[in-house]
DNA sequence: ACAGCCATGTAACTTGTTACATGATTTT
DNA sequence: AAAATCATGTAACAAGTTACATGGCTGT
């Protein structure tokens, strides 16, 4: 949903037409994630399907320059006023990937976090790096800079949080976690029940 | 990705029906993401198609068994020993709607980031009272604590980078990062650039 | 003329996700 | 008989992403 927010956050300004929109999107962000220009007219065609924005006439360049609606508008402050809904449902590729790899008998959860470990350990180098090499005191420069900030603190907590996954494991007997298939066949309809858990 | 490589990574321990796969999905990420059980045909027929998986006949209970195949196999050593490509292309929703709200004249960035705050602890506040509440020392518990962990990391690196915002922008005049739409429209084929910034 | 960029658009595809239909079996 | 649960499946959609087609303008 990001860039379609964004997108229309942007025209909530004041119209845009598709290239400017992409320019605008990249200055606010720093560069960091390219965006494809054909994403930009996609994501126009759903807004505009949706009732969010309207497509108006070109103007003499050619350029068809796309208008927020008034129900765009109200969403747009919507969309400022509640904050990101973090943790519900949204998956942790990295968090899935360690749980599932550590339970499983055959694999070994170590090896795979100690290549995590090193890529993250190069990335986190490289956004250092990139951050420390640029000084640029700009609107644009600053908006950079925190996205990459952004990104160096969520590298450093990948990295502690890979630091106690290891710590944890080797508290336990090998392979505590390992769990096999539920062998037991449960017939229809009176399957051998786990605890569940309820978190939220 | 990691719902349709986490029940290959499943498979790869021998065959499994669809309810059998919820289930070990379930129980190794400590139920903390529910799966709709659709979405389990729906990956397992893209499996299929895809030549990594392979339907079974059924067993006397109607129950379909599903296999690995070997390419499915060698996907998932590829996985293990590959790390999660975070960064690159990875878009952090709440990076960039900062980013994108800092940089609007209308929006008020430090409203957008109390409100965030406020939610984001909240959060954190109810990731370690449920931590705490549970003491499980079964593989499942295990498995879910950890993943509980990572999310509770994760929360406390998004405060932390929201202060360190908040700190960087009351060190700058009023809205420092406020962006006008660019108002020069550019002729076509030779518009205005603004700088660009190489990271990767 | 040609290369390169600006600009708009279209078609296809991926993963994730939900809603719904259908039926069997077990518990109450 | 009714409710609940297990089980398989289908259809549709959302958002993101890419590849491609087309044409205009500009500088060499």
């Amino acid at each position: 949903m990001s860039v379609r927010q964004s997108l229309l956050a942007i025209l909530a300004q004041g119209p845009c037409y598709g290239h400017q929109l992409r320019h605008e999107f990249d200055r606010r962000t720093g560069s960091v994630w390219p965006l494809n220009v054909g994403q930009i007219y996609n994501t126009l065609e759903r807004l505009e399907r949706d009732g969010l924005v309207e497509r108006g006439a070109a103007d003499p360049h050619g350029h068809v320059y796309w208008q927020i609606t008034d129900i765009g508008a109200s969403e747009v402050d919507r969309w400022l006023a509640s904050p990101v809904a973090r943790s519900q449902t949204t998956r942790d590729e990295l968090a899935i990937k360690l749980a599932v790899s550590a339970t499983l008998p055959g694999a070994d959860a170590t090896r795979v976090i100690a290549t995590q470990r090193a890529a993250s350990e190069k990335h986190l180098g490289e956004l250092t790096a990139a951050r420390e090499a640029r000084e640029d005191d700009s609107p644009q420069g600053l908006a950079w800079s925190l996205v990459i900030d952004s990104m160096i603190f969520t590298a450093q907590a990948e990295l502690r949080w890979l630091d106690h996954v290891q710590t944890r494991l080797a508290q336990h007997p090998q392979h505590a976690l390992a769990l096999e298939l539920a062998s037991e066949r449960p017939k229809r309809g009176r399957p051998a029940r786990a605890g569940a858990a309820a978190l939220v």
